[in-house]
RNA sequence: GGGCCCGUAGCUCAGCAAGGCAGAGCAUCGGACUUUUAAUCCGAGGGUCACGGGUUCAAUUCCCGCCGGGCCCGCCA
């Protein structure tokens, strides 16, 4: 009944304590944990890579708040080959279709390869969201030859491998192929090759290029038989294999996967326990994201949702609240959930500097900790100002264009969420940031026509010729008010008639002023087309 | 064929990996205030937590089953 608290009470505590119990069990050194994420390299990654990368340092930051150290490696698998053209990349492409990626020219020009241009998008978003990790890469790996050792006793099991591989899922072909793709020498593809044969005494396979179906498409082969030496890094152990090398080749003690890459974590567990002899990782397995319409997000796919997307509109913290406030279930996120994280991020600063109150401790405990998981544990000394998205984004809309700032500062005064003399703080001025993107991108004023009855138009002629007369904002809020009363209008759908017709909208800033910066010709002359049009 | 997730208020969902109060936002309705300002403030209604069993002093939560919706894998990675 009487319950601690594990760490800081959430999952990450939780699971962190667990492999600490594991690792003891098994009695192995706890003076690094390392914990690994895997990063594909063929695609534009998208905000799951990043789920993974988040997940798993949070198991490290967990670790490291029990007080072990802990250490995240981002491994890029730049050696696989590219399947597919993702959307958005020249056709051109095509002529690499089976290329390791590290072998592929960057199309944009900028890194030394396809797969590097890939992978350093992925680490530029760990950056911007401040998770700290030891990078490496297949292609890199392979040539160093800290994988020979691994590469070498799996090859020499490989009819164990190919067993595994058939009681696990049905699939037969490591019972004849071996788990390793060489890079053909004379075509430079990697997934078209087949090995069969491996000789332990020049650490050679020997390979036919002879071609791959992927998604019922072939990628042709050039039909060259050759042999690579597994130790000149021109070629990789399959999925199947590659994993368990990694895991006990650099001593890996968690790993989080994807569900659609469960089947291989299994097979790897078992090749790393009975080939290797090395226990393997503790897992925890998370389920894919969605995109609203419920397909998975894939990489190569159009439209993909990445996470240099998402800091246009939110926040890295925002970010990795999605990515951590619930770790099993599938995620359907959308562009428009955004402005909720922000908003709820707000709601657990409120929480953590205890603005506001949670009755059971376990929960205060647990929202607290999920706060400084999202800031990688290094929260801010002081609540920010908490300006409720929308509004930012209701009033960058309605900003006049040529004083945007000026407007923002007066209505923030305004609404008392700054004080009389209070100017902008980088922080106000990111999520000013933040909403204008999302206001000129989702929330556009639409050139909505405003239906108007002969009553409508008389007060709208009435307004006009009085506007011309005002100069000053109050006596045009007065000027408003009396001219809807004098047509009969109640004054709130006078304005809502007019907010309609200047902003598109049915409420607004206070009209007086906003006509003002506005500028009353401008004014005058939307009015006069809204009549013209009806 | 194998596996996973979801089902909670009209809507969107949180809560479930640590069993102990049925929750939030929006919407609806009522009231107050109003020279409009994501108007604001106060209040109300709304639930078989899909369904059936089990464990337990106690189950939305754990276990088994079942129905419905969705996803992943079954090439490669």
């Amino acid at each position: 009944m009487s319950q601690k608290i594990i760490g800081h009470g959430t999952w990450y505590d939780m699971m962190a304590q667990r492999i600490i119990e594991r690792e003891k069990q098994l009695n192995r050194d706890l003076s690094n944990i390392k914990t690994e994420m895997g990063l594909g390299a063929s695609g534009f990654p998208h905000i799951g890579s990043l789920g993974d990368a988040a997940r798993s340092y949070a198991i490290t930051l967990a670790l490291r708040e029990m007080g072990f150290n802990s250490e995240l490696i981002a491994f890029c698998d730049d050696k696989d080959g590219l399947r597919k053209v993702p959307h958005g990349l020249p056709k051109s492409l095509n002529k690499y279709l089976g290329f390791p990626v590290s072998s592929i020219p960057d199309p944009f020009g900028c890194h030394d390869s396809y797969g590097q241009h890939m992978s350093s998008l992925l680490l530029e978003s760990l950056d911007e969201c401040q998770i700290e990790y030891t990078s490496m890469s297949a292609s890199q790996a392979y040539k160093t030859g800290i994988l020979t050792k691994e590469i070498r006793t799996i090859l020499l099991n490989a009819r164990r491998v190919g067993e595994i591989v058939k009681e696990e899922v049905e699939q037969d072909r490591y019972m004849e192929v071996l788990p390793y793709f060489p890079i053909c020498e004379q075509c430079g593809r990697i997934y078209t090759t087949k090995a069969f044969e491996f000789d332990p005494k020049t650490n050679k396979v020997s390979y036919l290029c002879e071609g791959l179906e992927i998604r019922g498409k072939k990628i042709q082969g050039c039909n060259h038989a050759g042999q690579v030496d597994i130790t000149s890094g021109k070629g990789k152990l399959s999925w199947k294999g590659e994993f368990a090398a990694r895991w006990k080749a650099l001593d890996i003690r968690f790993e989080a996967f994807g569900k659609d890459i469960a089947d291989s974590v299994r097979i790897n567990d078992r090749i790393c326990k009975e080939i290797l002899n090395f226990e393997p990782p503790s897992h925890a397995q998370y389920e894919m994201f969605l995109d609203k319409g419920g397909k998975k997000i894939s990489k190569s796919a159009g439209n993909v949702f990445t996470p240099q997307i998402w800091f246009k509109y939110g926040s890295p913290q925002s970010l990795l609240l999605l990515m951590l406030k619930r770790f099993t279930g599938t995620r359907s996120v959308g562009i428009a959930d955004i402005p909720a994280y922000m908003n709820e991020l707000d709601i657990l600063e409120d929480i953590y500097f205890g603005k506001k109150k949670i009755a059971l401790e376990k929960e205060l405990e647990k929202l607290r900790g999920l706060y400084e998981y999202c800031w990688v544990m290094n929260p801010p000394e002081t609540p920010g100002i908490h300006i409720p998205y929308n509004l930012l984004a209701f009033l960058a809309k309605m900003a006049p264009k040529e004083s945007k700032d000026d407007f923002l500062l007066k209505k923030l005064r305004d609404y008392k969420y700054l004080q009389k003399n209070q100017i902008f703080d980088s922080e106000i001025l990111r999520r000013i940031d933040y909403a204008s993107h999302w206001s000129q991108n989702f929330d556009e004023i639409k050139e909505s026509k405003v239906t108007l009855t002969q009553n409508d138009k008389k007060a709208i002629t009435d307004l006009i010729s009085s506007l011309e007369k005002c100069k000053d904002a109050d006596k045009i809020q007065n000027t408003i008010f009396k001219i809807a009363k004098s047509n009969n209008i109640k004054p709130t759908i006078f304005f809502r008639l007019l907010y309609s017709i200047l902003l598109g909208t049915t409420h607004g800033p206070r009209l007086g002023p906003y006509i003002l910066t506005m500028g009353l010709q401008n004014v005058v002359n939307s009015l006069k087309r809204s009549i013209d049009n009806n």
